[in-house]
DNA sequence: CCTGAAACAGCGCTGAC
DNA sequence: GTCAGCGCTGTTTCAGG
């Protein structure tokens, strides 16, 4: 599925996506055009998504990082994941198995936002019955290459 | 704290890391010059963190994308944080207020390494009193850019 | 599959304005 | 902020192992 080559491609890649073709051919032992031609496969090949500038929330301002769990009273899915997709507070929602039916990542300013957003925005959603929210205090780890996952 | 100019480079670079300053000029109304410097003071204050290719977990086997809700019996977060930063499936982990003390957020190819993880990996590990893990069945959202969240 | 060379436009970056 | 400039880069094509 993926060679070794591929793998250092992509091990680079995540920890410095404006590497060039060249940097890039001498971390894993190509020249530039094999290495230019591989990167293409790998993202034409839907492997590579896209390329994103990494910003740090507390600096701009982002200081409240929450975690939402929702369940849901009643078969209003479509209607509530159309919010949450235009909600701009609202960074990531994943649909789980187990207590609560989303799992919601936010980040705001102040608490002041948070409550406005757990009590005014999301409990109002069409549906909800029940939210449970979790403040992050720390971030502990975050690995910024997945590839690792794979040995 | 930022301008308007600052926020447009950064949901530029938030969108594609690749963009060359030319190009990024062109989006701002700034030439490349200034563009770059920019981007470099950006950098440097700590605001863009990286850049970072974005893979697709599913296009590279990692099927199963869980989050486990940890919670440790006694003062062992010392011993159990150096653990997890050095464990390959644990891609983030938050330190939590709430119910648990910590949020994992864990990345592996099948349920069998999965019950591995959970079972021998991280419920005996120093100090661990009880676990609760969800999964994700699905993906709703990823913004990609952060910067939208503070309008 | 890979390398190496050639080509050109365009790039990162610097310095002067 | 702008502009001009240097050397190197991205991308493509080609011939060859």
């Amino acid at each position: 599925m993926l060679d070794k080559i591929e793998i250092a491609l992509l091990s680079a890649l995540e920890n410095d996506a404006r590497l060039s073709f060249a940097e890039l051919g001498d971390k894993v032992g190509l020249s530039k055009t094999p290495c230019w031609s591989r990167v293409r496969d790998l993202e034409k090949r839907g492997i590579i998504n896209g390329y994103r500038a990494e910003l740090d929330p507390a600096a701009i301002g982002l200081n409240i990082h929450a975690f939402v769990q929702v369940t849901l009273e009643s078969a209003k899915h479509v209607e509530f994941e159309a919010v949450v997709q235009r909600h701009p507070s609202i960074v990531r929602c994943f649909a789980t198995a187990g207590d609560g039916d989303y799992l919601l990542q936010v980040l705001v300013s102040t608490i002041a936002d948070l409550d406005r957003l757990l009590r005014v925005e999301i409990s109002r959603l069409p549906g909800v019955d029940r939210i449970s929210t979790t403040v992050c205090v720390k971030t502990v780890k975050h690995r910024t290459s997945i590839i690792d996952c794979m040995r």
